[in-house]
DNA sequence: GCGGTTTACGATGAACGTAACAATA
DNA sequence: TATTGTTACGTTCATCGTAAACCGC
């Protein structure tokens, strides 16, 4: 007789009022009005005869009895998307996913993995974010995004993580500027020329400018850009040698714009990883996790 | 958005149906039609696009994917309870307990644990069953009981089992047959008189014509009651020496109408306990079990 | 025919959306 | 004033119960 008392749209406007921090967010996260929602809780309210959170000042707040509450309805909603998982309706999962990249993977198997998602959750809605790394952690934090795929190093933890393998770096230039270097060079070998790369506060910067200081080379030459797809434009316009991921070049490196350079030092590849909150997170969520692993293998 | 596509009626009709083994009887449970469930059912088929029960041949069998989901569901409806109990709204809980207790509990401390379920679950909804220990046994294992409070042994494993201790026998007499029987006595010494007990196939009874045969006595003036009661009774009558529970002759012993004997032997005393299926269980099905070992004690 | 579920359908009631309102910063 | 949640109200849609049909023993 639970279900005269509860039902799963009261609690499911629980969760995202919370989730999101306003009615209006969450009424249109579900697709309804806002009033729905106001409804939906007061409702539940009543009949629990429980305050379940404080709005005032533009903002809600739980109460201690709503935040106990809302950790059960989250297993609820959790437990009712397994139903559909049992009955094998992937399309029945109809969400959002809030979903945060670096340029990295935008430029190479983002496609790919976003094919990937479509087939597996046909109505699920991604928001798409790239940002760097940085900032998807903290926005991933603040509950802005609810799965990111980043690199290494991660500033907050998070409780869902799946690792995507390595992505190694690698030294390129144009052809007509590669002439020149033949054989196995050294990093002081190469300062004649730019030296290209992605963005400051990437460990592979803060690398690079560590070697280049324990040989006393100057690193006025560095250039560091934040935009990778613009940084491989560079290097194919011969504006220096550069310093990429692999993964990055592979079409340039096949079409000859861009050919590699035996250098005796790269920085320690990029470690990549998809990661969630476990505790918010919904069943799918996890899966789509490990589709990214599977995407970023190719 | 999952509330779009499942509700919580419908997983209860289901998890009844399941339990209940027919529409009509989870209908009269869950106190609507039996249309009414066959619709709520027909829709979580429909939406799920998923066979989950055979209705064929009077009877109802569920599916494999429907054995799942019936899993889950049970899970669901837990948690909602939950929410309630976080809410402190036991009167919520509107149900029906099936509770099967033996003569002896029904003629001690039944009625305070009766009174302690209706102020703890205002809404609960209880049917007593009063039988052998070793029927409530299997009853419970047939589902058709939920809870059950019965002496050891136990024939079949429960997995949720509260013990609720020890009821020590003694002897017991009119007064006027106890006059010739003061000190203490053997079997033997009893044997002039009749001897009261409880039905056979009990553990005492079964101890009692052991100890007889190791002593070479004759069990013929052994006379076994099916009812605690008329034992009692039978004892106040004068009929003979008689062995009892203590807890159910306290006041009898109080009020002189029975006399307590002093006798070198009796059998070990009966261990109670409370006992259900925690997978199947409610929550408050627990703590009911938990009412008991309170009342138990007085 | 009896015990059971499904189908059909009209009535009730719950949930919804629009619009007006109140409160806060 | 802009943003937020609440109240009011008419509509719509889902759920419910009755009655009839159906199915297997």
């Amino acid at each position: 007789m639970i279900g005269n008392v509860l039902n799963i749209k009261q609690l499911e406007a629980l969760v995202w009022v919370a989730e999101l921090g306003s009615f209006r967010k969450a009424a249109s996260h579900l697709g309804t009005t806002q009033p729905n929602i106001s409804s939906r809780i007061g409702g539940l309210e009543k009949t629990l005869g429980v305050v379940l959170m404080q709005r005032d000042a533009g903002s809600v707040q739980l109460t201690h009895e709503g935040g106990e509450i809302l950790g059960v309805a989250r297993n609820i909603l959790r437990e009712a998307e397994r139903i559909v998982q049992i009955a094998d309706r992937p399309d029945l999962v109809v969400d959002r996913l809030r979903l945060g990249v670096t340029e990295l993977v935008a430029c190479t198997w983002l496609h790919a993995y976003l094919r990937s998602i479509k087939a597996a959750y046909p109505a699920l809605n991604v928001e798409l974010t790239v940002d760097l790394s940085r900032h998807l952690d903290s926005e991933l934090r603040a509950n802005q995004l609810d799965l990111v795929i980043q690199s290494a190093p991660f500033a907050t933890p998070a409780s869902g993580v799946i690792e995507l393998g390595h992505f190694p770096y690698i030294w390129v230039a144009a052809p007509r500027l590669a002439e020149g270097l033949v054989g196995e060079k050294t990093l002081s070998d190469l300062l004649p020329h730019s030296v290209l790369t992605h963005a400051r506060h990437t460990q592979a910067y803060v690398e690079l400018v560590e070697h280049a200081e324990e040989q006393s080379l100057s690193t006025t030459r560095f250039v560091a850009s934040n935009s990778l797809a613009s940084c491989v434009q560079m290097a194919a316009d011969g504006m220096g040698v550069t310093l990429l991921p692999r993964a990055l070049v592979e079409k340039q490196l096949a079409d000859q714009s861009l050919v590699e350079i035996d250098v005796n030092w790269t920085p320690s590849p990029l470690r990549f990883a998809a990661r969630y909150q476990t505790e918010k997170a919904a069943l799918y969520l996890s899966h789509c996790a490990t589709l990214a692993a599977a995407a970023a293998k190719g």
